[in-house]
DNA sequence: TATTGGCACTTTCATGAAGAGAGTGCTAAA
DNA sequence: TTTAGCACTCTCTTCATGAAAGTGCCAATA
């Protein structure tokens, strides 16, 4: 993943002024222009010369021959690896997050408030993934009758966490049989994480007398796995920024990422796949154009982090925009929005 | 709204002609095409003059002198209005329609499904408006506490349709209080509107002795509030198909409309404004380019109808696709949705 | 009177040529 | 190692040209 290139500290420095230049003017930049627009003193010549060589490392490619040079995948990765200036939020951005504090009660609006937050902030797109709790032990669960077809299931996990869920059911389940069923389970607990629950609750042996219900119990452990996975929803904002890009201006370029974006399962195994491409103690995670393995988002980035709920239920945020996008601008913010929904939804649920 | 224009017959055959032939070929139609294309047996000069007066009663214009002709909104308001042909759904469109009947237990899912498929079979952008109950009067109100901070609100309405809500507060609200309330507000209902309901709740005149809680039960009613509002969520599917019209293949065309579709309020608006456009007996609406006064979708036709639980709660659901949408399909195939919308969710109910 | 053929006129669109602009690689000199 | 010079390449814009498609109008026709 990480490159063994050494450069010198003039090829570091050119190659990082390129790749800067290059997020802001989204145009092939020859060796003149950089050393006018950002004064170097030396001649063009020499950055020519210099330029050879980061191409021929793989860094900066030509869209043609005589045409300036462009990052390339490697370039930008080699950028955010080693030469990324850490990035200082300006007041605007101070003001964008601060409205992530104004927070509510419910974690569906917290999600949608904080990742319309971060789109403004970066006019780019925001993908979510709504907390799971899937490799939390759940500690107890409890059900409460509301009437003959309705229940709410509330769920403890190890840390500490309650997850509370109106369930609507085919069929009647009668109050004795949810006690026997909640009391069979919160006995053979020990350290379950959600998926084996169900599994428990769908072996659940019956007493003879209650057989009769077996179809009603499967019908409600049914609708409550549904229930779950439901919630396990995808958060999507800020899609028209993408017509904003140059290049993204024909459509035949557009239409790919925003047919993708609609689906939610492919959005949730992209965010999924991101931990793979990084090392696990890096914070923010980025997967650069080719690195990331869906052809449809080959010329995107993705940056992306986790966020938790006291420190064991997780989510994944991330902004995708064009392989340029600005870098440690956009990694700055998702880790603090990221932070901000941690600090936000880990007060919430203690 | 309607017109008073008297066409002969075989204008409106000319004028029904091109704007199904423009519907499909997206291309200013000419005299001489006219008569080849559609076998007419009269000269293109005749097809001219005829244009011409067409042109005239503003059903066409052009684009341009010398080029061909294309329907003006107010054509297809009068083939809307009067020139339609019935739509026969293909075996296809059935197939998809059949899909609409895999019902869930769950409104939201309900309706996720439902506009995912209509934008499937129309290759439009499909919105949706929750169901709401706020015209439907409460009958009687309920609430079940399941801990400290959270309890199921159980809400009654006059056409027998129950809406639970789980709601968490902020601060604990003990079950004495709940009951007080409870027995208070269900003795005041008479014929109460939701809206109505809450200013009841607000204004509860409290016994001397609970006085003390009585931020805990405005906290309450606050919550409670903005769970219901959150709840007429607005669905949106298929923002894709509109990259592939050929009339909205530039993004300073496409953009506005993508940038209009991620406000929900804007969207909601919209379709709420339907209903003012049309006679109301009449069973899909549609809105014709210019007919809608927002400026961004000038260039596109909203066609929508609404859906029923039980002939009283309902939303809208409806397509937004170029003004030259296939009318007569797009309002059929609308049509059978929001019927099958109405069908599921009246069983769901009752 | 309605229809038609003929014709001059418009406008767009595709094509190709020409020239400006920006950039490169290479070589030889400093 | 750096630089100046130079020939070369590729894109982009502009402009002219001609083909295509269509119109409006007029006079002739059924």
């Amino acid at each position: 993943m990480d490159f063994q290139i050494q450069l010198t500290e003039r090829k570091k420095v050119l190659l990082s002024t390129i790749i800067k230049d290059y997020i802001n003017n989204v145009e092939p930049l020859g060796s003149r222009t950089i050393c006018k627009r950002h004064g170097f003193d030396v001649s063009p010549a020499t950055i020519r010369n210099e330029m050879a060589e980061l191409e021929e490392a793989g860094l900066l490619y030509q869209p043609h021959t005589s045409a300036g040079r462009i990052p390339s995948d490697q370039g930008y990765r080699f950028f955010v690896n080693h030469l990324m200036a850490p990035y200082v939020p300006t007041p605007e951005e101070h003001l964008f997050l601060a409205r992530l504090q104004q927070t509510s009660k419910a974690v569906d609006a917290i999600l949608s408030h904080s990742i319309r937050i971060l789109s403004k902030a970066t006019h780019s797109i925001v993908v979510a993934e709504a907390p799971t709790l899937r490799q939390t032990p759940v500690k107890g669960l409890h059900m409460t009758p509301i009437d003959e077809t309705s229940m709410v299931l509330t769920l403890t996990y190890s840390n500490g966490i309650q997850r509370q869920s109106l369930i609507h059911l085919a069929q009647p389940v009668y109050s004795d049989m949810l006690t026997m069923l909640t009391n069979y389970l919160n006995a053979h607990l020990g350290h379950t994480l959600l998926d084996e629950l169900f599994h428990k609750m769908a072996t659940f042996p019956l007493e003879r007398e209650i057989q009769y219900y077996k179809n009603a119990v499967l019908d409600m452990v049914s609708e409550i796995y549904s229930h779950v996975q439901r919630e396990e929803k995808i958060y999507l904002s800020g899609t028209s920024h993408l017509l904003k890009e140059p290049e993204f201006q024909t459509t035949e370029k557009a239409y790919p990422i925003l047919q993708f974006l609609e689906h939610d399962s492919f959005v949730r195994q992209l965010l999924h796949s991101v931990a793979f491409n990084a090392p696990p103690e890096s914070e923010v995670y980025c997967v650069i154009g080719n690195e990331n393995s869906y052809q449809e988002l080959q010329d995107c980035s993705l940056i992306a982090t986790r966020y938790y709920i006291d420190s064991k239920a997780s989510g994944m945020i991330g902004v995708i925009g064009p392989t340029r996008i600005d870098y440690p601008k956009v990694m700055s913010l998702v880790q603090s929005v990221a932070g901000s929904l941690t600090q936000v939804l880990t007060k919430l649920f203690t």
